[in-house]
DNA sequence: TAGTGGTCTAGACCACTAT
DNA sequence: TAGTGGTCTAGACCACTAG
């Protein structure tokens, strides 16, 4: 499998491997996992090409998942992917268990970036941010209050469009989706503050959870989030 | 490039593209990223192949993102991955923080899947599982107890090769080592038993974490931990 | 036995980079 | 201009699977 940049060559025809790998990639779109693919020696007849040109077509379309090759027997549809999960926030993350997830605005203003923000967003002190504070309910219920910063040179009008029902969705319609997140996690129990807000005593357990989402290069969001112990119990894919 | 299951012919000599490619890997193991690999004619030369293994070879790595190939220029260590980060356990995890991670075991021993245990591993009730329960410390401090199942099946002589320091590097070895994984977890308060093992009063606040760790399509590991909350957090990459 | 994917050869021409 | 990786050819033999 060789990484290829452009798929066509300087005068425009397209590669060879690449007319392979694309006509094979439609024909297989849609068929049921397990079928068969042309085989290698059928798509050398087709194309008039040699059977490595084939190969690297083919080397491509298994790394990517598309396709699985079976040595003695042929190349088929590859199983759907088991991981192909996308990172979610408490919007999706509840609707998945098929909980409705509810927010209130608490708070929502630009602000400047202090230290322990700044770093985080990998930006520079004193630097506009957007503070949102939701408090989220799942089926009715007070869930969790969640404080999340946003580079706002990244989301302009964001404050001005009315706050999103996700966070991600909106995200996502920018370009901005998370790609990939480091989190952490404890447990601790809940201050006066916070207590009150979750409609709990305080010095109850709570799950702490803070996350600082990546997209691409770009960190999208800065969040912590405290969630009642007793309702709300985390869920994470993990990649390697 | 091209998976290859078993790096070696049935008369057990090895696959040239294998000794390339593994020649190649140690050459660059510890040089500095942007450091040059020899050259695709280079290793032609060196090994007496045709060009095209050597490609074979040299895809592997970069698929693997060890290296890195700059057309015109050559061939050149990769920039250390955004996001290679690899699943890890306990004590890989540690040793990123710095931290002396140590194990003791508590109970290791041959069992017969229970239905819940059975279901997390993809197997049938009553087939064999590995049932392995350590007590874990950081720096020499009690942190947390773990609970793993494992399935005998995919680790033949596992129980009798004495236990490994870490579960995720003995998976390594044997081509086992987890792909992804989901987790989840939850703030609790400590069971007496619990509270005993973790020199903790029991009613303290505990960290729940469970993990369904697969391999490709294997689930390899299904672990129950239970972590000290004032001594440990959970440190998590998402990936989307 | 026929067909499949896995490995491998010994060349070739191209576009690109660096000197 | 010399060297690099990217693409491509036209074969070959192997182990394995299936009828």
């Amino acid at each position: 499998m060789t990484e290829t940049t452009t798929d066509r060559r300087a005068d425009g025809r397209a590669l060879k491997h690449v007319q392979v790998r694309e006509y094979v990639r439609d024909l297989v779109a849609g068929a049921a996992p397990g079928a068969a693919a042309p085989s290698e020696r059928e798509l050398v007849a087709m194309f008039g090409v040699a059977r490595m040109t084939v190969r690297q077509a083919l080397d491509t379309l298994v790394t990517e998942g598309v396709l699985e090759r079976i040595p003695g027997r042929g190349t088929f549809v590859a199983r759907p992917q088991r991981n192909r999960g996308r990172i979610s926030g408490f919007t999706e993350d509840l609707r998945r268990r098929g909980v409705l997830a509810e927010s209130q605005t608490l708070l929502a203003r630009r602000e400047q970036a202090g230290p322990g923000v700044a770093r985080a967003l990998s930006l520079t002190e004193g630097d506009a941010v957007i503070h949102w504070r939701r408090l989220r309910r799942g089926d009715g219920t007070v869930v969790c209050v969640e404080d999340a910063y946003l580079t706002e040179i990244l989301l302009p009008g964001f404050l001005q469009q009315g706050m999103p029902t996700s966070l991600y969705a909106d995200l996502e319609a920018r370009g901005l989706r998370p790609t990939w997140a480091e989190d952490s996690i404890t447990a601790d129990v809940a201050g006066p503050e916070e207590a009150a807000l979750l409609e709990i005593e305080p010095g109850s357990v709570v799950l702490r959870h803070s996350r600082r989402a990546v997209s691409g290069e770009k960190v999208v969001e800065v969040s912590r989030s405290v969630y009642r112990a007793d309702r709300f119990t985390l869920w994470l894919q993990i990649c390697g």
